[in-house]
RNA sequence: GGGGGUGUAGCUCAGUGGUAGAGCUCCUGCCUUUUAAGCAGGCUGUCGAUGGUUCGAGCCCAUCCACCCUCACCA
């Protein structure tokens, strides 16, 4: 852990390294006279928080922030009073968090233990609610464990709801059914801990189905207060950068990532079930390559040589074709170093498959068998609304050339026209000069520019310009095309595929065209792949490749405008500041308890 | 990177230059079928950061940071 893995991605673990092995890392800690601070009183200051670990110096360490308490000299410190008060921190967060924990050292003295081990012959609460009735009548004994969301306690009885990973159900917790101490214990028990009970289900005056509890146990003791029971956690930064807290308040969000592991299984059954075997290629590659694309950069030390992170499988995976595997697929996290926007997350996930003696309209026809499969799956129709629009997957795909498209949208037809011919009748739409390098670079900005936004029902764009297809096999029929579609849905691309170019010949004369373009500065441009010519040369037979994005389709399937909102812990900027770290807080407390212990 | 917006208590949000507020959470008390339980009382903040204007700044100005929207580029 000493060396960053990644150069670029500095501070990205720091929260995790943070939370490995909180008990090693408090007896290291200054104490006030060595630091020669003091705690002011009743007053934590936010930006004197020092994290030990931040810098990447190869330094080492015990895996916990060093935590360093200090005080601006304000001259306004007065000796701490003498109540139990002195030298907490005092932000209302820490008091809050203080106040569980002084629940747990209490708890712990009388015998009890907040953070147990196992709980068992629980049930899901689905499982309860759909054979309420039966369970009810025959007064069946029941458990099942969950967080609390809610508690109602009213004197001598309490009611909670509990939720478990699908479904919450409310719990009646009465003194004379469990014995004082237990209920002494349930008055202890806090919005966010976690219980398991055990009792029979019945149904309450106001008709809502609950355990009748005769039995509980504290799983775990939650020491973060939640956010609002009722409005919950509406911040988006938090609520990516807190995935957790996300995912306990807000049930859509779960139902969410439930949803994208649904997708991601009908891809990976539609795939087995036709014989594609699914396979790994190197993340960490000595030359990156089989995209346009700006790589992560890092280093090996023993190899005492630089590294890429993968930007693509493309050239991995055809050597398998080489290799004679036919039918093979990855599911790929792929690393770009460029911006972060609603539709961009440095690391992200793609499917790309390889298909041996098939074309890019065998490909479209599979592609369009998976998407139907996985729309079917995962919403039980063929329609799904994506903003304003609904979506019909079920009609065979437009299918239209890149040029056709061009011609029926504009009259203009841009098949057989030169460079300079293309620019001119490009003229009159509104384009960045700059990008109009040659001839496939202009129809391609004219097609964005009149076609693509209008795509909203799934549509093949096939028969790409030869100039920006470079790893594409040039059409069997029409002059300076190539063997390529994309596919379009709600006005985005949804996949990109081709005939895949295999004349080693002519892939090495491409590579050498992007050398040029990456010495004069194209920071995109592909380096020349020796060993994948080498493996070329041996003969990959002829065949399909398709990439889609799995981000960009579990946006689409699930209604869903910003990647960010689907992925679990999206790439986040370092933390805004003023915010004080949950460690420091509980450093502080557990410093605290121990000289009171002493004294 | 350009343009627009936002940042106040753990959470959700008010607060247009004059002593930092509400609801929820939390704490104390009452309450044995409640349900955003209720009732009574109480604690809680370097108002994102830094600098400036002002007698006085959460509020006005500048710079910076993060997030959101949007435009251009990569999936």
């Amino acid at each position: 852990m000493g060396v960053p893995f990644v150069h670029n991605s500095k501070g990205c673990s720091r929260q995790r390294r943070g939370c490995q092995s909180p008990g090693s890392g408090f007896g290291k800690r200054g104490n006030r006279q060595e630091t020669g601070v003091e705690i002011s009183k009743g007053r934590f200051e936010r930006q004197d928080w020092h994290w030990g670990d931040r810098a990447h110096d190869g330094s080492p360490q015990n895996g916990f922030p060093r935590h360093t308490l200090m005080t601006k000299p304000t001259g306004k410190q007065q000796p701490p009073p003498d109540d139990d008060s002195s030298g907490k921190i005092q932000i209302p967060l820490a008091e809050l968090i203080r106040t569980r924990r002084k629940k747990v050292v209490e708890l712990t003295g009388r015998g009890v233990n907040c953070y147990p081990y196992r709980y068992e012959n629980t049930r899901p609460v689905s499982e309860l609610l759909s054979d309420f009735d039966d369970l009810a009548a025959s007064e069946t004994v029941v458990r099942l464990a969950g967080r609390v969301m809610l508690k109602r306690k009213m004197g001598k009885a309490a009611f909670a709801d509990v939720r478990d990973a699908a479904q919450r159900i409310q719990i009646y917790v009465k003194v004379d059914n469990v014995g004082k101490d237990a209920f002494d214990l349930f008055d202890a028990v806090d919005l966010g801990d976690i219980l398991g009970c055990e009792g029979t289900l019945f149904v309450t005056r106001t008709g809502e189905r609950t355990l009748k509890v005769t039995s509980f146990e504290l799983l775990t003791k939650s020491l973060h207060p939640l956010p609002d029971k009722h409005s919950g956690l509406t911040d988006k930064e938090t609520r990516s950068r807190r995935r957790y807290a996300d995912l306990i308040v807000n049930p859509e969000v779960r139902d969410l990532f439930v949803m994208r592991t649904r997708i991601v299984k009908a891809i990976r059954d539609f795939l087995n079930a036709r014989d594609f075997l699914e396979v790994e290629t190197p993340i960490l590659q000595p030359l990156y390559g089989g995209g346009m694309a700006v790589p992560f950069t890092t280093y090996h030390q023993r190899l005492d040589r630089d590294l890429y992170l993968r930007i693509a499988d493309e050239l991995y995976l055809k050597r398998l074709l080489v290799g004679g595997l036919e039918k093979v697929w990855e599911y790929c996290k792929d690393f770009r170093n460029e911006g972060i926007d609603r539709l961009h997350n440095p690391e992200f996930s793609m499917i790309e498959l390889y298909w041996a003696y098939a074309d890019y309209k065998d490909m479209a026809e599979l592609f369009e068998e998976l998407l139907r499969h996985i729309v079917l799956e995962t919403h039980g129709s063929y329609k799904i609304a994506y903003g304003e629009h609904e979506i019909d997957f079920e009609p065979r795909f437009r299918w239209v050339s890149m040029i056709d498209s061009i011609k029926d949208k504009t009259g203009v037809d841009f098949m057989g026209l030169s460079f300079e011919e293309a620019k001119k009748a490009a003229g009159e739409y509104d384009l960045e000069a700059g990008k109009l390098i040659n001839r496939g670079k202009v129809i391609e900005a004219v097609w964005e520019a009149t076609v693509e936004p209008s795509l909203i029902q799934p549509t093949f764009i096939v028969d790409f310009p030869v100039e920006i297809s470079p790893l594409a096999k040039k059409h069997r029929e029409r002059e300076g095309l190539t063997e390529r579609f994309e596919l379009f849905v709600a006005g985005q691309e949804m996949g990109n595929a081709f005939s895949e170019l295999n004349d080693p010949v002519d892939q090495l004369e491409r590579f050498l065209q992007q050398g040029k373009a990456l010495q004069a500065g194209d920071k995109e441009a592909q380096p020349l792949d020796d060993d994948f010519i080498t493996a070329l040369s041996y003969g990959m037979p002829p065949s399909a490749g398709l990439g889609f994005g799995v981000d960009r389709l579990v946006m689409l399937l699930t209604n869903q405008h910003n990647i960010r909102d689907v992925l679990l812990f999206p790439q986040m900027k370092d933390m805004k500041e003023g915010s004080v770290p949950v460690s420091g807080i509980l450093a502080q407390i557990v410093q605290d308890e121990k000289e009171s212990d002493s004294t």
